[in-house]
RNA sequence: GGGAGCAUAGCUCAGCUGGGAGAGCAUCUGCCUUACAAGCAGAGGGUCACAGGUUCGAGCCCUGUUGCUCCCACCA
């Protein structure tokens, strides 16, 4: 048998443990028509860097939901990969140049695509290390990439099927447009942050009048693309302006007074300048009344020469020139300080320009309508339930979805342009020829698509999908979807939308949410705070076991969490506390040890208690993760694990263990086994390795706990009457040592002991374990106690009374004193209990069981307030 | 402007379909009781944010109020 050492040390074997894993191909899930399938795809991390604290929360919920269901016997497959996340990534590898002097044009698209893909193994390969620190137990060999062959397949098949379908287009439309990243980027991309900024009011001079409309502008160089202003159709005020025209100050165009219910009369002047090529609203204005579109910015944000003199100039600066010369020229009306939202690029920070531009789009009311459907009858759950309203929000208020990205990293469109005549062909195998007209000259669009697109696919494209492929047969759809809550419109939702239009079914039946990983202080881990954590540097410290269960014990599921040190210490100590039970266990195990339930006949009173509480926790526990209450469901084995197993059980086995009798002590033994063994498994699918490790150690293990059937409630443990019994022991016991402690008696001092109870054998047969923790020399089991009571410390419980020589303890006086608050105690129990049963309404109304609940403990309350009395008396 | 979440012991948080509030850490007392001081045995500490309501009974359900946080939204 192997020694174990005093204190565990997880880095010593935790990666040994995934290595033997992975030797014992047990996370590989195969095709089983004898088993129900049970399947999870993982979020692909973005390669762009290392996991953080959010992926190890949220493979943690994986891997455990993924654990429990491998042990109750289902093909449990959980399908790893990353993500190639196209923006984040080439704005990574352009920033890397940068520092070497070279620019992406310079150095050409194969060229730059050959670093990215080197890029890509680098960092790919260190997410995949980082996975297995934590103990993710997926199935390796079916590992993906989001621009893998079989992925992009998909991508190529679905772009055509949506094209043919009318589904996707290519148009000219407000995009916004990332001047730093050189991209157009979709609207979930786009994050609002408030800026202190102005108002600028600005006077258009009426045409042919003297009178001016005063409008008011938060970006004045965009005036440079007006074409027309508007006022609301019912706008009293400005109803003789429809139809006429004012003069653009600084540019002199003559644009046309439009009237559109877009207006808002209540906000500003009720005048609005029109620049379609810059605003969406104004874009859609400018639509209805067929207005030009001026595009006055280039790709840099630059003015461009639409602009007159201040082309050249970027925004910023034009803004400046252009708000001078207003001022100069007599147009500036007023300046007010004004805050309001600005969209910024979600991964760089920049100012997004809102430019019309020549962009692919995905249809989205056809596709959102199933998609809302399926969450509202059902088919699609979303855990915690509040969630389906963030995803529902967002569904029904989508804008068609700009696909196209100006990157080069990604999936390139599959859509191929005729220098003939002009044709389209949209293809996922790249054609030869143009399909209208037959020309060869034909070139591929330049741009790849939202990094979003290929992770949409992700929950079929994994498992072969366009391909009718067995896995895709057996494993889709999937179970079980796990990821936060900040990235529901971003995936969960295109993923939803996109299962049901491409393959008719949706892609997981339940979605399971979590919270955000904050720093101690609550706020959100962050590089440019610094105040990021980095996981494996805590699993280093701590061990993966105790990060996974701090993890799911920390919060509720949905809400957030803050990670401090503290906790994962407090799970570690009890990584440590289980280690050390375990070793206690196995030195107490003689050579020619064979485990096994011993017969019922053979088990004590203390047994059969120790074996009921398993049997309940066995089924709370799986109660409690069949709702995904998965920090519920540890708590209680940890519960159970410190609380029963190691202050009572344990400590009972002691005596029986030193008996010299060798029956009671293989009895002993074989329960202390069984029931760390069936502890073990419970626990596993939180802490793996430790549970593992240890499993291993105990004698007649399998090779393995990870393939061990999971712990069921069973009706030959419910052993009701004797766990009723041996909770009233526990309670006297518990009671003799608080009236020690009150007593300051120290701990080696044993007394004699005599226990008044109406039913001693059941306390007799528990007399070792009074014995051992109650401190007691001797004990003696009466019906009724005989003796000297003055003499005697009385320690009352509902179920039987303890006398103790007060001389072996403490003087009188003390316990005079403490018997005082006793009787306070017992008292106050009794008058509140007697005041609820005084209410004629609770005894009518309230369920029988209840009411009976309350009149026993009445009952046992006064008994016990009888006793105190008499003790009193007596001393006195 | 709309939606959501949170408010419980000094701190961080649990609390399942309503039956008289728990854990970890911290504090205090006593213990090296041969598995574990990363431990053991105890103790103190809470008008469950506030105000109403439903109920025999509310931390839990309903209404309102206050404070903090997040998400969404084109108010030029």
């Amino acid at each position: 048998m192997k020694e174990l050492e005093k204190i565990y040390n997880p880095s010593q074997v935790e990666d040994a443990t995934y290595d033997f894993w992975q030797k014992g191909n047990y996370f590989h899930a195969q095709i089983d028509p004898n088993k129900k399938p049970y399947t999870i795809v993982m979020p692909p991390p973005n390669i762009t860097g290392q996991l953080h604290m959010g992926h190890a929360m949220d493979e943690t919920f994986q891997d455990i939901l993924i654990r429990v269901k491998r042990m109750q016997g289902y093909a449990a497959l959980w399908i790893p990969g990353t993500d190639h996340a196209s923006i984040a990534t080439e704005a990574r590898i352009v920033a890397a140049m940068a520092e070497e002097g070279i620019t992406k044009e310079e150095l050409g698209r194969e060229k730059f695509l050959e670093r990215a893909w080197q890029w890509k193994e680098q960092y790919g390969g260190r997410i995949v290390e980082q996975l297995k620190k934590l103990g993710s137990s997926c199935d390796w060999q079916r590992e993906r990439f989001t621009m893998d062959e079989g992925c992009s397949k998909a991508v190529n098949h679905v772009f055509e099927k949506l094209y043919n379908q009318g589904l996707l287009y290519r148009g000219e439309r407000i995009i916004n447009w990332c001047p730093h990243c050189h991209t157009s980027i979709s609207d979930a991309e786009v994050e609002y942050e408030e800026q202190q900024g102005f108002f600028w009011h600005i006077n258009y001079p009426v045409k042919g009048s003297n009178e001016v409309v005063e409008i008011a502008t938060t970006r004045p160089e965009t005036m440079l693309g007006d074409t027309a202003v508007a006022v609301h159709p019912e706008d009293e005020r400005y109803q003789h302006l429809i139809g006429k025209t004012v003069i653009l100050p600084l540019v002199g165009r003559e644009i046309p007074v439009v009237a559109d219910a877009y207006v808002d009369r209540e906000f500003g002047t009720g005048v609005v300048k029109i620049t379609p090529a810059h605003d969406p609203n104004d874009f859609e204005v400018g639509a209805r009344h067929k207005l030009p579109l001026i595009r006055v910015m280039d790709d840099d944000a630059k003015i461009n020469q639409n602009g007159g003199k201040y082309a050249g100039l970027d925004r910023y600066d034009a803004r400046k020139a252009v708000v001078d010369d207003l001022q100069a020229g007599g147009y500036l009306a007023k300046i007010e300080p004004h805050t309001h939202n600005v969209g910024t690029c979600y991964r760089c920070g920049t100012t997004v320009e809102p430019i019309v531009s020549m962009q692919w789009f995905v249809k989205m009311v056809p596709l959102a309508k199933p998609a809302i459907e399926a969450v509202k009858d059902g088919s699609i759950r979303y855990v915690p339930e509040r969630f389906a309203k963030t995803y529902m929000h967002w569904m029904e208020n989508t804008r068609d979805w700009c696909v196209s990205r100006q990157l080069w990293w990604g999936h390139r469109i599959p859509a191929w342009y005729c220098e003939d005549c002009g044709e389209i062909t949209v293809s996922a195998t790249p054609p030869t020829k143009c399909g209208k007209c037959g020309s060869s000259k034909i070139h591929q669009d330049e741009d790849t698509l939202d990094t979003w697109f290929s992770s949409a696919l992700w929950p079929f494209s994994t498992l072969g999908w366009p391909e009718k492929t067995p896995d895709f047969n057996y494993f889709y759809p999937t179970n079980t979807l796990v990821t936060a809550y900040d990235i529901i419109g971003f995936w969960v939702s295109r993923m939803i939308f996109s299962g049901l239009h491409y393959t008719g079914q949706a892609p997981f039946n339940t979605v399971l949410i979590h919270g955000l990983v904050r720093d101690a202080e609550g706020r959100k881990m962050s590089k440019s705070l610094g105040n990021g954590i980095d996981p494996l540097e805590i699993i280093e410290e701590y061990g993966a076991d105790a990060l996974r269960f701090t993890l799911v014990t920390g919060s509720t599921l949905g809400n957030d969490m803050r990670f401090s040190d503290e906790k994962v210490k407090a799970s570690r100590n009890f990584a440590n506390k289980l280690w050390n039970a375990a070793r206690f266990v196995l030195m107490n195990l003689p050579e020619d040890f064979t485990p096994g339930l011993p017969d019922e006949a053979d088990l004590d009173l203390s047994d059969k208690w120790a074996l009921a509480l398993f049997n309940e926790l066995a089924a709370n526990v799986t109660e409690n993760l069949d709702k995904f209450e998965m920090g519920l469901a540890a708590q209680k084995v940890y519960d159970f694990i410190w609380d029963v197993y190691c202050d009572w059980i344990i400590e009972i086995s002691k005596p029986r263990l030193n008996s010299g009798n060798p029956k009671e002590a293989d009895v002993a033994r074989r329960v202390l086994v069984w029931l760390l063994s069936g502890a073990l498994k419970l626990l596993h699918p939180f802490m793996p390795f430790i549970t593992e490790e240890i499993y291993r150690a105990l004698p007649g293990s399998a090779e393995t706990i990870m393939t061990q059937k999971w712990p069921e409630q069973t009706q030959e443990l419910a052993f009701t009457a004797e766990q009723k019994a041996f909770g009233e022991v526990i309670e006297l016991v518990r009671a003799v040592r608080v009236a020690r402690a009150e007593m300051n008696t120290h701990p080696a001092k044993r007394t004699n002991m005599i226990v008044e109870t109406s039913h001693p054998e059941a306390f007799e047969a528990a007399v070792n374990v009074i014995e051992k923790l109650g401190f007691a020399q001797s004990v003696l089991c009466v019906p009724r106690f005989m003796g000297d009571a003055a003499s005697m410390v009385k320690v009352a419980t509902p179920a039987a009374t303890a006398y103790l020589p007060m001389a072996e303890l403490i003087d009188r006086e003390k316990e005079l004193e403490r018997l005082a608050k006793e009787l306070a105690g017992a008292e106050k129990e009794v008058a509140a209990l007697s005041g609820r049963l005084g209410n004629a309404g609770f005894v009518e109304k309230a369920p029988a069981h209840v009411v009976q609940d309350i009149k026993d403990k009445l009952t046992n309350a006064q008994d016990k307030l009888a006793k105190i009395q008499e003790g009193i008396a007596a001393l006195q």
